[in-house]
DNA sequence: ACTGTTACCGATACCGGTATCGATACCATC
DNA sequence: GATGGTATCGATACCGGTATCGGTAACAGT
């Protein structure tokens, strides 16, 4: 009542192991009636091949590994469904992992993936440990880190500038002539990239001799409850914003909320701005402000060059692919 | 420079490759010195075993295979985040793959995920084609269907009844003194759930005297966009309605904003009702009627079943898991 | 009739691990 | 000193495929 096995197969079909083989791959050197006997074997038998046997014995997976911090907002969902739809037939397939930002998980889950042999494999970010990264290199197969470009990459490299991404904002948000700015984040610790964001921002309001009036972060991760809670409170205490940074879109469309049950008009008196560009914002009765990630594109983009990476010479491929978020939602600039 | 083999390790350390093997998995068989030797030189090649030829030898991957259908909206990688806690820590790999609601594709990426032998399959749905459930009975797997439980399972099944959904939201809006129902969905001839709360719902209105005054539907997948776009073309020619059931939240979501901008109070005009009770609906500014689906319970209860599943005997673990989604938003029961 | 091609097929050796059984050394026991 | 038990290790045979090479048959050319 197993499985039955190529052997199976080929017995059933009359011949040998290596023939079915051949004829199920649809390889040169099978007669026609020979091949028509094998494939109606399997059909009969119900015959699915072993990968396990098929990747061991031929040294390619066609795996590629994937590992992503988080599943809790939309953004890397869509990533992955990029990468899924890259691979489309191509017949490689994605393996997923969920490191929860935390490195010693991703650390592990890497390490795991790795132990699959995968062909290539895709991580988020840039800012992996050393030990990890050296792992990554010593994979000897093309490492495709993804979402964030200010670091130093293993080996390829999509995504875009989060620090810039900051800088950009800051800057259409003071020649949109606002002033007064408060920041609301969280899980700064461990979501670097939010971080880097919020450190480029302040960079720019600095350097117009300004800077966050007030701040407020937590140490959970980001949500729409979550804006909302900390707008309020943040709101309660400083009414005078007039614009307020937030670490994600799901963390400004809270706020936006809170100010909606607030009754504080936005973005007259008070000017939201987030990061990403979801859906959700765009449809917002009340637009906010947003860089709009390349989610989908930069999934796409990893996707097909894992694609390339083992098909083609690394050498002769690009490197490094940079995405630049457009900005919108931003008043005068409409 | 290739990466080093169980061989190479146990050249370097002067033992056996079987010796070698013991010491690495932990094995009682080898003494304190020799165990020493073989992890030091593990170390040394920074070794990383090959999963291929172990689980093709022990006849176990301890992979988990999962088929869902999209990951456009946030409710199935929620699924996934709760399968992927649920495999933390008991050595078992949860491997995912995007059927994009095509029964074709569908049926081409489970016989893919089988190929690789896991040790127990997770599937969306109770309607796989005959051809498809066929493969998965043949697959001498555990199968864990989720998400829905109108229908025939192959195996395990972990979810709710949509039909049953449509109804009660339907008894509870009826409750609440509505009488001049719109619905508005998408894509139903794939969301099949959608299609089944949708049937539910409309029962119950029948058995009421009543029906749908207006219907709109869409064969694009749901978005907070569409939803916005089919309410207020829908409200353009219909506005006596006094509530719409959406196929689910984003869609609803979309339906509330279109209000907003409109300037038609809810929930006194029109009782916006959509399905799933994603902490978006939660946070709105204005509560929309929604069923809580236990997405993420959903995922923790199948994730857990298939670590079961595997060491267990099947005879003796529980089929059917049933949750019943709880309704919230609804005015006056609140 | 002999040789050379071509088309097709099978035997064998892997791929990198684990299961299983047997071998060896050492010690205690009688 | 012979016997038996225990701890430790290695040889061998798989797992289910594919790569590689060699063999056979049929046919064409001379």
């Amino acid at each position: 009542m197993r499985k039955p096995t190529l052997e199976e197969v080929a017995a059933e079909a009359g011949v040998s192991k290596m023939t079915a083989s051949r004829a199920l791959r649809g390889a040169s050197d099978v007669s026609k009636e020979t091949r028509a006997k094998v494939l109606n074997a399997a059909e009969r038998l119900s015959y699915v091949g072993n990968r396990l046997a098929l990747s061991l014995s031929s040294q390619r997976t066609n795996l590629v590994a994937v590992v992503v911090p988080s599943m809790s907002n939309i953004v890397f969902p869509e990533v992955l469904a990029g990468i899924s739809a890259a691979l489309e037939g191509s017949g490689m397939q994605a393996v997923f992992g969920i490191s929860d930002y935390d490195p010693a998980k991703e650390h592990a889950i890497i390490r795991d993936m790795l132990s699959w042999q995968p062909s290539a494999i895709i991580v988020t970010g840039l800012d992996q440990p050393g030990e990890t990264a050296r792992m990554l290199q010593s994979a000897a197969i093309p490492v495709i880190q993804i979402m964030d470009l200010d670091g130093t990459p293993v080996d390829f490299n999509v995504g875009l500038s989060h620090g810039r991404a900051g800088e950009d904002m800051a800057r259409a948000l003071l020649a949109a002539g606002r002033k007064r700015f408060g920041y609301i984040g969280s899980a700064l610790d461990r979501d670097l990239r939010a971080g880097k964001r919020k450190v480029g921002f302040e960079r720019v309001l600095r350097e117009s001799g300004l800077g966050f009036v007030e701040q407020q972060q937590d140490s959970a991760f980001s949500s729409i409850a979550l804006g909302k809670r900390l707008t309020s409170t943040m709101l309660a205490t400083a009414p005078d914003l007039d614009c307020i940074y937030y670490s994600n879109d799901d963390m400004a469309t809270g706020g936006l909320f809170a100010c909606m049950e607030l009754g504080i008009p936005t973005p007259e008196n008070i000017l939201i701005a987030g990061f990403n560009g979801l859906d959700l914002a765009q449809a917002l009765p009340v637009r906010i402000a947003t860089s709009r990630s390349p989610r989908r594109m930069i999934g796409e983009t990893a996707g097909k060059l894992a694609r390339e990476a083992v098909t083609t010479e690394a050498a002769s491929l690009q490197k490094v692919f940079s995405f630049i978020p457009e900005i919108t939602g931003v008043p005068h600039l409409q």
